[in-house]
DNA sequence: ATTTGCCTACCTAATGATAGATAGATTCCT
DNA sequence: AGGAATCTATCTATCATTAGGTAGGCAAAT
């Protein structure tokens, strides 16, 4: 039984952009990846930025979830923020690539408007995560200071080809969460 | 007497590489932009990856350079930290677009290897002059944090189109230096 | 005389996207 | 129940455009 054929290109179409940035992927590069032709890739995706803000979406909708809760009681921020940053850290080594947004977010205004919408809207999202993960704590710690710091840990970490910058950053996060 | 034409590539090259990322810049772009055919701009750069290791190595001479010394005795750490966050918070206002790097960092694997060579070049430059930068602190921040604090921040402020992000950023580094 | 810088003209490959056809289900009407 | 209409998912074939890159020529500067 084949996974669900809209599903196969979000996993692939993801896979790529977080690699190589959406301008490094092609609709016949899914469409051989999964097995049929290009036209096929268009019928469940009509163009590139319906492609770019439905893989968006997912994948904001996916990473936000596995966040969990910001206000169980029985955890500290700290235990949030380490939770936030093995997100991270999972994402780099399981196919050393980028958190999706780092990579679109770079270059946000050069993507279809659909596409950036989505790539906003999940850092609205994330803020809002990590304001109220932090509302307990006195910390001079901000949702952005937060954000920054791992996003930026993240493209450091591809670049040099090393989690250092990861594992830095949260130990830097968690200790003044 | 217009400018040489090496530097006119150049300059078109990394706006339109640090706005829209390495493949959303053409040498036909280029070649519009300053008024010559693309034949032209292969003549002075032969390869998209000549042209990205020179934009690249360009970037990165000029944005060490243009933070000065790393271990004046007149400085703080604070003051040199605050340098820092002034050329990000400027190449921002400037035309809002991220450092070269971050962009270019996400899709690090992507490149063509001389082009990547020369962003892994660039992080390594930054790397030494935080550290030394640093060395007379007792603070526990790393280069890697303070670097990765200050990209992720630009690029959060380039997706939210808010300087917000890198104004704590510089807080939050400058109060830890 | 040669080099420098640019041109015209072109090539091959790839891109996003569309048109039209087809086979197989499914749904709807009588 | 049986036939008609429709829907789904795919195909082939193609389009216009753009991509990086090259060959060969021409004029001015050295």
């Amino acid at each position: 039984m084949p996974k669900d054929r809209n599903e196969q290109i979000l996993d692939f179409a993801e896979r790529e952009i977080r690699k190589n940035g959406f301008d490094g992927v092609s609709f016949r590069d899914i469409a051989d990846a999964i097995g049929v032709k290009s036209a096929s890739v268009h019928y469940h995706f009509p163009t590139k930025a319906h492609l770019g803000a439905e893989v968006t979406r997912r994948y904001a909708n996916r990473f936000i979830e596995a966040l969990g809760s910001a206000s169980d009681p029985s955890e500290t921020s700290s235990d949030r923020m380490r939770r936030l940053a093995d997100g991270y850290i999972e994402a780099y080594k399981q196919d050393t690539s980028t958190c999706l947004c780092a990579v679109l977010g770079s270059v946000v205004n050069h993507l279809p408007d659909e596409t950036s919408k989505e790539v906003r809207a999940y850092y609205v999202q994330l803020q809002d995560w990590v304001r109220a993960s932090l509302a307990q704590s006195d910390t001079t710690l901000t949702p952005n200071v937060v954000i920054g710091a791992f996003q930026g840990a993240m493209v450091l970490a591809l670049s040099t080809n090393d989690v250092a910058p990861l594992i830095e950053a949260n130990n830097h996060i968690v200790s003044l969460a």
